[in-house]
DNA sequence: AACTCCATCCTACAAGTGTAGTCTTTATTG
DNA sequence: CAATAAAGACTACACTTGTAGGATGGAGTT
């Protein structure tokens, strides 16, 4: 997987979602169809233009040897949520998590009770 | 201010939190590129464009009756934050504010000392 | 083999964005 | 007041994005 920056659109996301997380990992475009298409009623077309889209970008690597394509993703998702979240909190807090956390909190977006449970997965992490 | 969606691009929002936070309220464009020049190397012009956008949209409301006229913000910072929050959420973590905090603390984003500054908040604010 | 359907490749096209530039008018300064 | 600078209105222009459509050719079905 590459570290490189993921460019991807909101549109692109969700077929991303279907590569990182669909299995078996290298898929035909019909399947990401029929994956995304059971939450977005899009045209195939679309679909299709998205992967290639995806493709060209470098987001997406394609094995020519079958009949049909088959692909799979190049870039790491967890480096495409940080790079993401960062440049969220970026524009909207400034750059500051704790202010988006605050600021949760003052929007009543975290209960009391979501809290403890971040804390037992916080200690569940630090006793493993 | 109105509640309507605010479509703000990314260097929009550097304009309008200028709008928001910077006082007195109303600006002149002067005033505005000058506080947004701190953050951006922007050509006076492009700031000029940004703000023609914002009152374009709706976002930002002119008083013409000055030699220079003086901007404010239409849209309310809090109804913008919230929008912008809520599809960052569902763009990356499918809509679920508890698998990003979960991925907060697993990528340790978040630490146990924040955990608790947290509590300390959410104390205040029932305890208030 | 003929037909139909879908995959690939290419093209389309309007709206939104980043990033200014031109032209005209008005304010400021020597 | 004349000149210079800056403000506002309008224009520019390439790139991205959402959302497909058309042409072409192979794959599976009768």
């Amino acid at each position: 997987m590459k570290k490189a920056e993921c460019n991807i659109s909101d549109a692109e996301w969700i077929v991303m979602k279907v590569l990182w997380e669909e299995t078996p990992s290298p898929l035909t475009s019909a399947k990401i169809v029929e994956a995304v298409s059971s939450n977005k009623k899009w045209s195939p077309k679309t679909i299709h233009s998205l992967i290639s889209r995806l493709v060209k970008k470098g987001a997406v690597g394609v094995n020519k040897e079958m009949p049909h394509y088959e692909y799979y993703p190049l870039v790491d998702k967890r480096d495409c949520v940080l790079e993401e979240t960062r440049s969220f909190i970026q524009k909207v807090y400034d750059g500051s998590i704790h202010l988006m956390l605050a600021n949760f909190i003052k929007e009543e977006k975290i209960s009391e009770k979501e809290i403890e449970e971040l804390e037992r997965l916080l200690n569940k992490k630090n006793n493993k």
